[in-house]
DNA sequence: TATAAAAGTGTTTGGAGTACACTTTATGTA
DNA sequence: TACATAAAGTGTACTCCAAACACTTTTATA
């Protein structure tokens, strides 16, 4: 009978989908491996990879993700979502995997299951800089993710799956936007989630019937034309 | 700093929901632990658990959900889905717990995290025998699930949603029913999922616009009154 | 004060869902 | 054979929602 060693290792993964709201984009948070100092003259070639890393003994799945994307990217505070398990035994097998493993992991060899959880932000509302073994935070447009360490990939479009479920469901947007916004603000959040264009007066139809915006008196200031009035969400 | 053993082993749990067509009843298959052959005098309390159990070196998750439910309950061949994963580290240290970990695990106090699957099938498809460390199959009612082993209740429930969630987006309706079957009995398939009762007349409407059913000739036989026409999916 | 640009604003139409009740038909029995 | 029973089968009216669609108003700036 076969027998079990069960070096099995734990992992969570972060997609951090950030709303830009200035050029209605939404983009990832990724990390760019760093190149340890102890490495001779090898030529290391970092990749692109989410926020992830090893769960320790007795912590949490939920804490080690809101752990590990401190660490990594000194961003916290945030709901992060479980959206999936990742566990296909040649996940970390890939050539291009190996010399990270072998240079960041104690078993670089063991398998490694991965939890993975996403949430959205407003782009501003953080300012991600590197710690751990990130040599650089970046933020890459969600629509063109670049080649991604291990199986990132496909952890970004899982991801992205459940976002628009969840939205769909209305839930998010209180966080997503300035206290007070315009209902222009809010159709362009919708938009660049749904990626689709929608029809202004149709769009504030939908969202007045649902009643949970209170209109100010007050409008914006230091537009170049017609100012626009501010809503804020209902307490 | 704190030293990590990883000392994690990964499940896998088996949500199976079975449709039980002749009373319109939605179960859940569960086993009970079976009281190893070598324990001396020791009062063994059986619990009801999900069919699950650790996932082997080297082994995809998902033929690992597979095999497991194979090994407990002889049951193979369903579509399982992937539903969520639950990795508290207090979920196998419950009293209740200790003594099957005990008995039945080489480290029972290993971490042991777990992926969680589900699927709804035609209960008459299906034809569970007791195997491995299972006592004995039963079917329990989905709406009055006993109180279970370890963290069991909790992916149940989250099974459940899951369950209700994709057949809304359509999927399942075909392998849950006969060959033919009449308009009641898919009527029913809908009521029992969504606990509801449906007007006869709508849900009608409802069913021939999205016209993947095909209306046959032929008409049930051995009723006790009208018999109804029978219908098939389309192709 | 003229211009540019975005804000602001209603109506109509079609489709979908819902509420609602009587007639028809096959069966088993008297 | 006709009667009783129980389920099958069937249609209308109303409401609500989504979608299509274009012009007027307002403000800032030049």
């Amino acid at each position: 009978m076969k027998k079990n060693t069960f070096r099995n290792h734990i992992s969570v993964d972060c997609v951090i989908f950030g709303y830009d709201e200035q050029f209605n984009k939404l983009e990832v948070l990724l990390i760019e491996q760093k190149k340890p100092n102890l490495t001779g003259n090898k030529s290391f070639v970092a990749q692109f990879a989410l926020p992830g890393d090893l769960v320790n003994d007795e912590e949490d799945l939920n804490d080690a993700a809101k752990r590990v994307l401190d660490e990594l990217t000194h961003v916290s505070g945030l709901d992060l979502r479980q959206s999936g398990c990742f566990g296909d035994p040649m996940r970390v097998k890939q050539p291009k995997d190996k010399e990270w493993l072998h240079l960041y992991r104690q078993d670089p060899d063991a398998r490694v299951i991965t939890v993975t959880y996403y949430t959205l932000v407003r782009k501003e509302m953080i300012r991600p800089v590197p710690g751990s073994f990130a040599q650089n935070v970046v933020w890459k447009n969600a629509k063109r993710v670049p080649s991604l360490a291990f199986d990132h990939n496909l952890i970004v479009k899982q991801a992205y799956n459940n976002l628009r479920r969840d939205f769909e469901e209305e839930m998010f947007a209180k966080a997503l936007l300035p206290q007070k916004f315009t209902l222009k603000h809010l159709q362009n959040l919708y938009e660049v989630i749904f990626n689709t264009n929608l029809d202004k007066r149709n769009f504030i139809k939908r969202i007045k019937k649902e009643d949970n915006l209170t209109e100010l008196s007050e409008k914006q200031k230091g537009t170049m034309f017609k100012p626009s009035k501010l809503y804020t969400f209902k307490v």
